[in-house]
DNA sequence: CTGTTAGCGCTTTCAC
DNA sequence: GTGAAAGCGCTAACAG
């Protein structure tokens, strides 16, 4: 059925090593057989049995890429790009995804899963448990992470504590006194820290202002608008005053709590501030100020790190730091009064 | 460095043959042989190499999975149904994605890329052109697709026409008889049709109910909450009466449409509702009345069929309708008056 | 029930 | 510059 490298090498005369130099342009073939077996090749519409290479070099040529959900907009976006540079490379991608099983026992992520199949992984923001850390790093295959900082391997991310700085400096700045915060991570994500960074960046901001931090002020949600909503209920239902603005671990909770205000009357920016962290699709369309990131281009400079690695320079996966950038629109302004 | 079969063969006093078939749970192997042999491989670490299997076999376990974007609603979940029956199964899943590459020379996909490497392949929401339908047909591996018909091969999605009825229907019973309309897919989509069939079913229930389609009340966007601002603007400028009610093509335009109109004070549902067809992560929260699909579900019955197909079962990708349902919310209320 | 023996399709020394 | 041949690790007859 298929047509192998036997055909090619028969058909143009020359043996399998030929055709195999040949094709993958390596040196030490003549350009007259070199045109004859790429043109051989071309009429019979070979194409290289990666199963059949892969168990001759123990590459496969394909880099996999573990992440908690696919269906959520940073890791939608972050293997996007990082798809994209895998094809500009030759390489496969291959998806590993925890489907929101991040712990407890339908998580079915193995190294057994990733031996002898991938030669490099990419971890998108995960925190790994202490077995799968080892168990990964027994493999020896190159390791990187995406997102927020694993562990035990380099990762591509922005500076969480001080992206969250940011966030909160603007309000400030405009004069707000009064800031509660929707913090991400509910429960124990192992190692991975990007929501306990945020809310800790939220924490010193306010102590540094000498501003009180208000525990009725503070509630966690899992980075969804869902859980945005539920956390701002929370907020708006507690007793007493309410805070002037609200500082978001994420957008998408900033936009759920942005569409309880308008549910309950709650003037924006008029008399509640909302910011979030990431640029989301929506944050635009809905006018939220926020900390805008680009998961599309931590994918890229993951990847291409990786490739390097993997092409041989030792210690190109190393730590780095993204930009991130303050995006003003319409959700934040000076405190009422 | 890896634990071959010949190292488990060898520790377990057996030949490589026995140890393939009790590994792979296959008759003729006697209860304690197995054991034997299950005990020395789970010592020593065994992971069968992929790349050697595939070449025995001529089969990768692994499907391919072509979509358009990674990171739009639609695609990320049907994704994450995919996955999970994958893994159930044994699979891998191999991505490809266009990266918004829909059509024109940077679009990469290529039978090459497919040949050899993947069991089977689903297309997710695609318009393949009449050269790659061909190309993908040629390399004969089984064929579905997910989220819209594709010429040539069996799908599994929901009655566009119907879906988009029961929406428009939902806006007449309510008393509308201004509807406007933002339509998907802009250009030539190849033999992707569900945006035409959601426009025709519109075209089709406003001439039903003896209404006027006025050009001026239609705008076409890509699906996009951004896209869906700009339609709605389009709408809202045009000179003339505005339309009472919007039925868009999808979630995230509705929802754009919603954010535009709050920003001009245009009030909804009482001066203006809006439908739209998903129940997208966000419509909840935001109150969006739609048409809800659930394409985590797709993902699933899609990838059960294939890999049905690939047991087998011969017919087993057949065309299958997914259920769609009515979700009323906050965002339509009969028209003002 | 178990072992032997060919490959699967490609890469890679090592000769020529 | 090119070819011969030995694997890579596993599966699949075919014997026994």
């Amino acid at each position: 059925m298929g047509v192998s490298i036997d055909d090619v090498a028969a058909q143009a005369h020359v043996s399998t090593a030929t055709v195999s130099r040949a094709l993958r342009g390596l040196p030490r073939v003549s350009e007259a057989t070199r045109a004859k077996v790429l043109s051989v090749a071309a009429e019979l519409g070979y194409v290289p049995s990666p199963s059949a290479s892969g168990l001759a070099t123990g590459r496969t040529r394909t880099m996999g890429v573990l992440v908690p959900f696919v269906d959520r907009w940073y890791f939608g976006h972050a293997i996007e790009g990082i798809d994209q540079v895998l094809r500009e490379n030759g390489y496969n991608l291959l998806l590993f995804s925890l489907g929101g099983y991040v712990h407890g026992q339908k998580r079915s992520f193995t190294e057994s899963m990733v031996r002898k199949q991938i030669d490099a992984l990419l971890v998108l923001s995960l925190g790994l448990s202490e077995e799968e850390l080892r168990q990964l790093h027994h493999t020896e295959i190159p390791l990187l992470s995406v997102g927020g900082p694993v562990v035990g391997c380099s990762g591509v991310y922005i500076d969480d504590g001080a992206a969250a700085t940011a966030a909160m400096d603007h309000l400030l700045g405009l004069g707000h006194r009064r800031i509660g915060h929707l913090s991400g991570g509910v429960q124990d994500e192992r190692n991975f820290k990007v929501p306990a960074l945020r809310t800790l960046a939220y924490r010193t901001a306010m102590e540094r202002a000498g501003l009180e931090v208000r525990p009725d002020w503070i509630a966690a949600g899992d980075f969804t608008v869902a859980e945005g909503v539920r956390a701002a209920v929370q907020i708006f239902d507690a007793p007493g005053e309410l805070p002037t603005a609200l500082f978001c671990g994420s957008d998408e909770m900033a936009l759920g709590a942005m569409f309880e205000a308008q549910r309950r009357g709650i003037r924006i920016p008029e008399e509640l501030s909302v910011v979030g962290i990431d640029d989301h699709d929506f944050s635009a369309p809905a006018g939220l100020t926020t900390i805008a990131q680009k998961p599309w281009h931590h994918g890229r400079a993951a990847a291409t790190m990786l490739l390097a690695e993997l092409a041989g320079a030792t210690g190109a996966t190393r730590d780095t730091l993204m930009p991130f950038e303050l995006v003003v629109r319409h959700s934040t302004a000076p405190p009422p009064g």
